[in-house]
DNA sequence: CGTTAGACACCCGAAGCTAG
DNA sequence: CTAGCTTCGGGTGTCTAACG
């Protein structure tokens, strides 16, 4: 081949690298803009790790919510968290989780259609009208609270849920993320919870179940220590620190080491609590 | 699937008491 | 004054079975 027949070749060839290059940005605008959340295991889903070392979702008393007008949440230093709206429990936690799970192999920001009854036996409960109508509210506090949330990595603020609603066509429910919610779980700052192991806390453990993302957010196959006091903040308990390390703190490490979450779990005289956590 | 109704279960913060 | 122990009950959540 001589050199002017090699010419429009490669012409082509440069042409072709050109395309190539400009599908390759198109797909990263895509990605920027679009992206869904990581996989879960089977069975499980995800808790960001400064979401679980807050108070945002807390085990507080039934029916005793406070309003929060951009209060400043508890949480670790390395994260500021406001929020605004009614207090969210541990059992809007639950809402939260199974829409996480809802959405998996949904682009964020699409509809996630979904059944209401299958949606509650998820996270263990009845499928009675009070339950129907709680899952409701459970959404509307989801959907209308608002999360200021500001890292050395990120800052964003929006609603946990996006939108929740009843198509009335179709009549079926669908729920929506907004894709800002991706930031929460960028760099894998995020721990699995195994759903089935949270479906088995006992009733009215919540404080358990907040441990249980606390647990989460940390790695397995280490003995972690923290300090009482600070697990008390930042569940957002309260009630007086010797209660809490006393009664509700050993009970739920028994609740955890029952479901063999964690191990050889200690409350030391200096205030600190330790825990193994098995690598699954 | 979604509803209804009623009976039942129970946590946790408040508060009292005692000892040091 | 603090820490440990104990009791109490308000206010809700939970469950079940049968039915539309």
């Amino acid at each position: 081949m001589n050199e002017e027949q090699s010419k429009p070749i490669k012409k082509l060839e440069s042409t072709l690298k050109k395309i190539q290059e400009r599908a390759n940005t198109a797909k990263k605008v895509i990605e920027q803009k679009g992206g869904s959340l990581p996989l879960f295991p089977e069975m499980e889903s995800a808790m960001p790790n400064h979401l679980a070392r807050s108070a945002l979702f807390a085990p507080i008393r039934p029916g005793r919510r406070t309003i929060y007008d951009k209060s400043i949440l508890a949480s670790r230093d390395d994260v500021e968290i406001l929020y605004s709206g009614k207090q969210l429990d541990m059992a809007d936690n639950d809402v939260f989780l199974q829409a996480l799970r809802a959405s998996q192999g949904y682009a964020t920001g699409a509809p996630v259609i979904f059944n209401r009854a299958e949606f509650l036996r998820e996270i263990g409960r009845s499928t009675g009208k009070n339950d129907y109508v709680w899952l409701e509210e459970s959404f509307d506090r989801l959907a209308t609270g608002t999360l200021y949330i500001k890292t050395k990595n990120y800052k964003t603020v929006l609603h946990l849920i996006d939108a929740y609603a009843k198509n009335e066509i179709s009549g079926k429910y669908w729920l929506r993320l907004n894709p800002e919610i991706l930031k929460l779980f960028s760099q894998k700052s995020y721990g699995f919870i195994d759903m089935d192991a949270r479906r088995q806390i006992n009733r009215g453990q919540e404080l358990a179940k907040w441990l249980q993302n606390y647990v989460a957010s940390h790695e397995g196959g280490k003995t972690h220590t923290i300090d009482g006091k600070s697990l008390q903040k930042w569940s957002g308990t309260m009630g007086r620190f010797r209660d809490f390390m006393s009664r509700s703190l050993p009970k739920a490490l028994a609740e955890l080491e029952r479901l063999c979450l964690i191990q050889n779990s200690r409350i030391r005289e200096d205030g600190k609590v330790t825990w193994y956590k098995p690598t699954r």
